[in-house]
DNA sequence: GGTAGAATTTAGACGGGGCTAAAGTACAAA
DNA sequence: TTTGTACTTTAGCCCCGTCTAAATTCTACC
């Protein structure tokens, strides 16, 4: 029951794509976001289907099967927990994180795991906002809606991003646009879909459409 | 300047068996180390050699370059910082974390292992007694003598291990032989070697000669 | 100085994970 | 229904790190 590191991150990236557009997951998706050839793919698919962690039909895409579901959920744990060390212990930035627990992911050991977990006072979300799977793989999702889907003069928390890009971090970090932080949509251009925000007492400042497509937040209803 | 963890691992051993026994370092000695077969270590001292880590020549073993020195001791700092990690942050025995540090060890991010050694307070010894070499691959040796080599009603200081299993460190921690122990030789038994120690207030026990002489203490000079 | 036995290296192989080039399949559009 | 094109797989290769079996070299002892 023990994986390779490059078993492991194919786990991993079918289990996102499958996230985020569904099954069945194309060789080509898993290509992209692996930075692999197609056929190298095709190779790994093939080794998976064997030890039962995806289902594979030729020509017709990947799912994952109970067991390679739960591997990779597993793995996402350990990512995210590691994403938390690396933060609030040892003060990197939340775009420094991402490549180092890449690697640290991998460290095969469920004590170790636990008792980081333990040490971290049990998170529930890694610095990123995304939520962090318990010991038996169970997570619950965040409540989340698109900045670009908010109204005019609409309230919101910044909970998560879909990018996790460094310059992307870093641009969130000169626009003061950290997780939690208040915003106020004070003006939406239909043309592009760009959005005036205001933080709580700052200067409104105008992002792109493309920007606001990215971040995830919780709407404040007003207290009436 | 990135090498692979094979490599690393064999750097590492060569350097232990040099610390040890000296150079030139045989190939069957780090086949034993290693756990692998003689023909697999020629191969890779080839590569070494190659990229100019080792000085090899044919039949007559290897020594490490500055170069190759340097790598390991900087993968020895590493080992070593991550133990005390799993000791002191995450409340591990000190005969668990080897095995973890083997794989921590060959994290590859030179701002992850200067900031794990400011969280620690930079530690100059891990939890074996072993010191710890700076972000230069510098460090001093510990004062020791083995414990084998004390002399009868002699007291002094456990300070390191030279066996690093379990198993041993678990028979010392049943014994309550923790690092930073005083001790006291109440009787050598001449034939086999075997000392009978006291802690400070505990009763006598032994030990055999086999382990007294796994045992690194430094010696206490009475004040006067 | 010659030689047996131990240590070491070479030769040839294999599995893991990647690649390129070529061939096969699916599917949408005509 | 046929076909063009994009997607996917196959075929064949490479490097890494390991292995076994066979050949070579060293060395200690006669
Ligand atoms: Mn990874
Ligand atoms: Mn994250
Ligand atoms: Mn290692
Ligand atoms: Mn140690």
């Amino acid at each position: 029951m023990t994986y390779t590191l490059a078993e492991e991150d194919y786990l991993k990236a079918i289990y996102k794509i499958a996230e985020r557009h569904g099954t069945p997951v194309s060789t080509s998706a898993i290509s992209e976001l692996m930075q692999t050839r197609p056929a190298s793919v095709t190779d790994m698919l093939k080794k998976l289907a064997d030890k039962e962690l995806i289902d594979y039909k030729r020509y017709h895409g990947v799912s994952l099967t109970r067991t390679g579901a739960r591997q990779a959920t597993l793995l996402i744990r350990k990512h995210r927990l590691w994403e938390c060390f690396l933060v609030e212990k040892l003060g990197f930035n939340w775009d420094e994180v991402h490549v180092i627990a890449e690697q640290l992911e991998h460290i095969q050991s469920d004590t170790l795991i636990d008792r980081l977990d333990d040490y971290l006072d049990n998170p529930k979300f890694d610095p990123h906002g995304d939520p962090i799977p318990d010991a038996s793989g169970a997570y619950r999702m965040r409540y989340q809606i698109l900045l670009s889907d908010l109204g005019l003069h609409q309230r919101a928390v910044l909970v998560g991003v879909r990018e996790h890009t460094s310059s992307f971090l870093q641009y969130l970090d000169q626009n003061h646009l950290a997780l939690g932080a208040t915003l106020e949509v004070v003006e939406v251009l239909p043309y592009d879909g760009s959005v005036r925000l205001r933080l709580s007492d700052g200067e409104p400042f105008l992002i792109s459409g493309q920007v606001a497509r990215q971040l995830f937040v919780r709407q404040i209803t007003e207290a009436t």
